[in-house]
DNA sequence: TTTATTCTTTAGGTGCGCCTAAATAATAAT
DNA sequence: ATTATTATTTAGGCGCACCTAAAGAATAAA
């Protein structure tokens, strides 16, 4: 992390629900009793977490008066969230996980670091709300992003513009339709162009607008 | 999971490991020195966790011999490296990610149930290897279904078996050791063979165990 | 065989995040 | 203001997976 704080999972868990307070008035302290029973946890277990979250100084805490974002907690509590709504939209609009995205996103969130996390978004096409409408907060460092390769060359297919060509680098198989893509010849691998609005497939079949609109067919663009 | 035992993510972690040295040798039974020691935990700590294991009849396990998968032990191993492997192909070749994948990967996959492993198997279109070339396992309900064993005739050198010998057909160059593989004449279109646990050069140099574990060199079998 | 060396296991301890039970503080009701 | 209720904190424990140190077993060397 960039403030240089050591946070662990457990810590992780509780500065996100923490931001959750946050996004609704970012001013009231939290209680005690909320945060914990928030996270399924008792009340005397929370109390104990926020002490050492106090002693970090990520958060501000009087004895019985509740609890409330230091700077540095907000910016971890806020990226967490953030990596969370990402990794929600990776499941749900991209993979088409039918399941509890939720719980999986929040256990994997903790394995995410600055640069999983920009490439996911990139991936994803910077996405400012997941699929739930809920606001994706802005990276914290803008610095890292100029640091880094600044843009990714894999779109997803409706995106691909005239002119571009590319391989196919994941299909979401995910309904009937998508035997009338394999049967194309369109699989991973493929190289892919689109010329005067038509997508042309390597065998020179011609992919129809309805069979790929909608459809997370994923293009690492020839640069 | 389907076999209905409960695995937390330590226990998950020994598993999978073992499932490595599955690959390498399905027969021989594994030291509580060599699992300890690639999992970097100390010896006393493995050999606790493999009597939790074989307590819930996972591994087999007796005092100074080792321990072996059992069925459902194998199983639960094969389907947690198969999941990693799948977040892998994910990591490099769909979202671009230029950090330690396998890092990323090994936190997420104990994040992952059998929904979510479906569905990422095919938007990566169900491949058959990793970025690094190492076989990803196939679905329990695809060994169910057809009864196959993994087996493909390129294979990581890790699971050559002793009396088989092959042609190198890539090499992974990651890290410092890769100097000392080259100096050793390997390289792609090396002819290699393991006999008695040792695997041999063409130009008779041998290639000490820990130079190629967990290196990616694959080898195309001679039939 | 006897001695060294290496490997493995046991025994006991640590940190972490959770728990329950009981004490204390804040708040609401009378 | 006194009492009842709710909220919070302290104190003490538990399970887990790790650790160290030392004992015991297997293996290699003399």
């Amino acid at each position: 992390m960039g403030s240089g704080h050591f946070v662990n999972e457990a810590e992780e868990m509780y500065l996100q629900k923490l931001y959750e307070f946050w996004e609704i008035d970012s001013e009231k302290s939290v209680r005690t009793k909320d945060l914990a029973s928030s996270l399924k946890v008792k009340d005397a277990s929370a109390t104990g977490m926020i002490q050492k979250l106090s002693e970090k100084g990520l958060v501000s805490y009087e004895k019985y008066k509740g609890v409330k974002f230091t700077n540095s907690g907000l910016k971890i509590g806020r990226q967490i969230k953030r990596r969370h709504r990402l990794l929600e939209c990776l499941l749900i609009d991209v993979m088409g996980f039918k399941g509890d995205a939720h719980e999986a996103a929040c256990r994997m969130e903790h394995a995410m670091d600055d640069e999983l996390e920009f490439a996911l978004s990139e991936l994803l096409g910077d996405p400012e709300i997941d699929p739930s409408g809920s606001p994706i907060p802005p990276a914290e460092t803008d610095l890292v992003r100029n640091n880094l390769n600044p843009k990714r060359d894999v779109i997803i297919l409706n995106s691909l513009k005239n002119g571009q060509s590319g391989e196919v680098c994941a299909i979401m198989f995910n309904d009937e339709k998508s035997k009338q893509i394999s049967d194309l010849g369109l699989k991973v691998g493929t190289e892919i162009s689109k010329e005067n609005d038509l997508v042309k497939i390597r065998n020179n079949e011609t992919l129809e607008f309805d069979l790929y609109f909608g459809y997370k067919i994923l293009i690492r663009i020839n640069s």
